[in-house]
Formats: structure tokens, sequence, C-alpha cells
DNA sequence: CCCGATGGTGTCATATACACACTAATATGG
DNA sequence: CCATATTAGTGTGTATATGACACCATCGGG
């Protein structure tokens, strides 16, 4: 080991040869609310930027796994977890935090609010969802961050059914469209959606239908993991 | 600050209330060379993996911008500059290296052997260029983050346009044809792809024709950026 | 029973993808 | 100089995907 514990008392603890950066992981969590593409922040309570909001994260652990630290600072923050997870980068400038040197590995992610519906103000911190055309300044480069995290959502979605972790378990072609809509920014043709997201035979058409609205009832669909990795297997892919 | 030299003599100066990981940062670079597609490693002299070949990399300075150590480390290493690069990503698995924690963060280049055909073995240090599918086993991790750069290579070489980066100035369409033929493994056709890539009008006729074959010449071209630019400008996608 | 709101459906024109085979040009060697 | 070997260069037809576009059906509520 290069480090070693140099005081008893716990503090300066860890001497190194070289200077050494502290490690963060910081999560991009979007959620689908209320018909809005949004991302789930933390207030901080401390300095620097105390009071601001920032993605939730935190000091990836001497011995722990990056996806690991990630995923754990995501539900002590805010209670969410087993979710679509996948790392965006890391972010390093020097300057990033006044501090000390500090290096990022930001993830993103995806909640199922339809599911998990906690994950809103878990514990005594502040969280909130916030839509994410709608945004407060955020501590340190994390509006750089989220511009990433937001290009990496838009790409994936249109090559991955990622739609689907958004979405409730049973939902209607609209509600699909209308994400879809959301998240790329502009309207699609409701024909031609249907005509394409249908061809792909990974949706299971139920025998249920909208309940509650005032208008006609939709159908409601269900997306077939199954049916998908045999769609997969036969070299097909899934584009919006 | 969150450090402080600790001791005079340089061993140990840096200390910390918690255990702070190391941070390197490893570079896959790419080349075409010999009609092959190659990477660019360099033998360790040292333990751990004395004698392995190795991603060219190393230690992130306590001020330095991670883009910055990974083209400082790339020079120092392999007397390479000036050429594309782009992050791939961190790596931290906490037993990626058996001396202390170590994340390191992954960035991938590709050099143009036509134009820098230095690069090959710069300062003392065993450097060399490897086809990727003939590999010797690799220090660390570097086999997993060679994988993951070969697959983002993959695939950002059908949607941008960096082949040209491999390519000298001038080629034939047919060196065109091969590499990507190369690169994705499979062949390809010779008329839809001449008639596809030329559909893009980003590349240059040029008035020359290839010399010392021993058949008849091949026109030459060569990309035109500017040209790109405006081809991107009015939304076109150079795919392959 | 009428209105309002959303669900659900098909066709045509155009663009793209892919399969496919021959002639042209040039160097080499007999 | 002729034959051969090697690669350059070219077009058509078919299948598939894309994108534009409008109307009737159904249901709840007043």
């Amino acid at each position: 080991m290069e480090y070693e514990r140099a005081t008893p008392d716990g503090t300066l603890a860890y001497s190194y040869r070289h200077a050494h950066p502290a490690v963060t992981v910081d999560c991009v969590v979007f959620g689908l609310d209320g018909g809005r593409l949004k991302v789930l922040l933390v207030q901080r309570d401390l300095d620097p930027f105390a009071g601001h909001w920032a993605l939730p994260g935190g000091f990836v652990r001497i011995d722990e796994d990056l996806e690991t630290a990630a995923r754990r600072e995501l539900e002590e923050e805010t209670g969410v977890s087993r979710l679509y997870i996948e790392q965006l980068g890391a972010f390093g400038d020097p300057q990033r935090d006044p501090r000390e040197r500090i290096i990022t590995v930001a993830w993103w992610a995806v909640v199922n609010l339809y599911k998990q519906r906690t994950a809103a103000a878990s514990d005594a911190r502040n969280v909130g969802w916030f839509a994410v055309d709608d945004l407060p300044p955020l501590a340190f480069d994390h509006n750089r961050i989220l511009d990433a995290a937001l290009a990496r959502l838009r790409e994936t979605l249109r090559r991955e059914p990622l739609a689907f972790e958004f979405l409730p378990g049973k939902f209607s072609l609209t509600q699909l469209q209308r994400f879809y809509e959301i998240v790329l920014g502009r309207p699609l043709d409701k024909r031609n959606f249907r005509k394409k997201v249908l061809s792909y035979g990974v949706l299971c058409e139920l025998a249920e239908y909208e309940a509650d609205v005032a208008h006609r009832a939709a159908k409601l669909y269900s997306f077939d993991k199954h049916r998908y990795g045999a769609f997969c297997a036969d070299g097909g892919r899934f584009v919006v």
C-alpha cells in the first residue's frame, strides 16, 4: 500500500508521496413526472455552494467499485434503488471544486416514477425533481454534466428501448409517443409512429384499457423483454 | 486545501483525512499501418507487470486537466502529438492495480501514420504498434479498456468521417473502402460504397493518380473539411 | 343527443439500401 | 507486340423504409 495511517486521532491519517485528487461520483437521474422530463437534485447544506441544488453524489470509498459507489450514493441521498444506470464519463477540471482537486465520475440513470413513487424526499435532506428545461443554477460544474447526460439520454433513447424504463408497465401508444416527443423536443406523426413501434413486435397488446378518462379509452400495451431479446438476436434494431 | 506537506524529505508528503485513490490516464491510440488496424503499446520496465505491454498512460498531475494529462503522457511516452482524442470513461475496479487503489480515465485517439511516421520508438522505452486482432496479454485491465475503445471506434466510424484521420491526405476510393472493411470486419460492395461516399459531396476529386502500381492507377481524392462543415449544417449525416 | 376530446386506421410518393457483372486502363513477361 | 494479370470504374432494378397526409370511431359529460 502506498498510504499509511500517520496520526492516531483520525485527522490527516492518510499520507502519500505524491498529491492525490479526491474522487467522487455524481448521478444524473432522469424520470418522467407529470408529462415532463425531470432530473433529481439535492440541496446542499454545506459549503461550498450551501443552499444550491446539486446532482446527488459523494466520495468513492477506497475499496469500492465506481458503479457501486454511484448506486450507494443514490440510495443514501434519495432512497432510489434498482435502476438503469450507465457511466457518462469523468469530469476533472482542476478548478471545478474550490476545496481541493476533485475528479468526479458521472453516471446517468433512469428511475421509473410509476413504480418508485418514493424518491421525492426520502431523508432529512431536501430532494426534488426539476424539469430539465427549467433548472435552477447548479453547484460546481453540474450544469455541464447535466447537459452531457441529456445529450446521451437523447442518443440512447433513439437506439434502445429505454422509454419503457420511464413509463408504467401498462401504457397506451399515445403515452409512449408523448414521451418521445417530450424528450426529443419535436412532434411525431401518430400513424407513422404507431406503425413503426408495432412493427418491431416487442409490445404486447393487452386486453385492458385506460380508465377514468373523459373520452374514448386507449388500449394498453406492455413491453415484452423476452420478445425484444429475440428481436435483437434476429439483428433487429429498435429505432424511433 | 485538504492536504499539506507532512515531512520535509519528500516521502509521504501529502496527507488527507480520508484515503484518496490515485488517478491515472491511459490512452488507446489507433493507427492504420500496413493495411491493418493497430494500437500503440508500451512495454513496462517496472513492476507490477514489468515486461508486459500496456497502454501508454500515467498519473494525472494535481493541477492538470484530464485531457491535458492524456495528451502529455502520450507525447512523453510515444512522441505523438496533435491528434484526435476523446474520452472513453473511467475504469475503477478496486483490484485493478495491485499497488494501491488507482482509478484510470481512459481516452482513445487516432494517429495518422502517413503524417506522423515517428511514433514508433521515440525514447528509450520500448514502444510498438500491434494489430488489434493479434495482441499480447496486456498489463492491468488494459484488455478490457481496449475492447471498450474498439467498440467505440467502430460506432464512431459509422457516424463520423473519422476514416480520414487514419488515411493519407490523398487516397483512392479503394483505400477508403479497404479501411472500412478492415475496421468493420466485413466486405462492402464497391459500387454501393462509392455511390454513397461520393453522394455526400465532401470529397475532392484530384487531378492526380496513384503511382508505382502494376495496374491501372486509381484517381486520388481528398477530404474537404470545409465542405463537410456545410454538409453538416444542411443536416447531412455521414454514415457508412 | 349533441359536443368535445382522444383513439385508431391506410395509401401514396419518395428516398434509401442492397444485390449484381461487365468494360477500361495499365504494367509485366514471354 | 501480344497475352495475361490486376485493379479501376461504372448503372440498373428491386425491395424496403420513410414521411406526408385526413377521416371515422368511441366515450363521457352536460
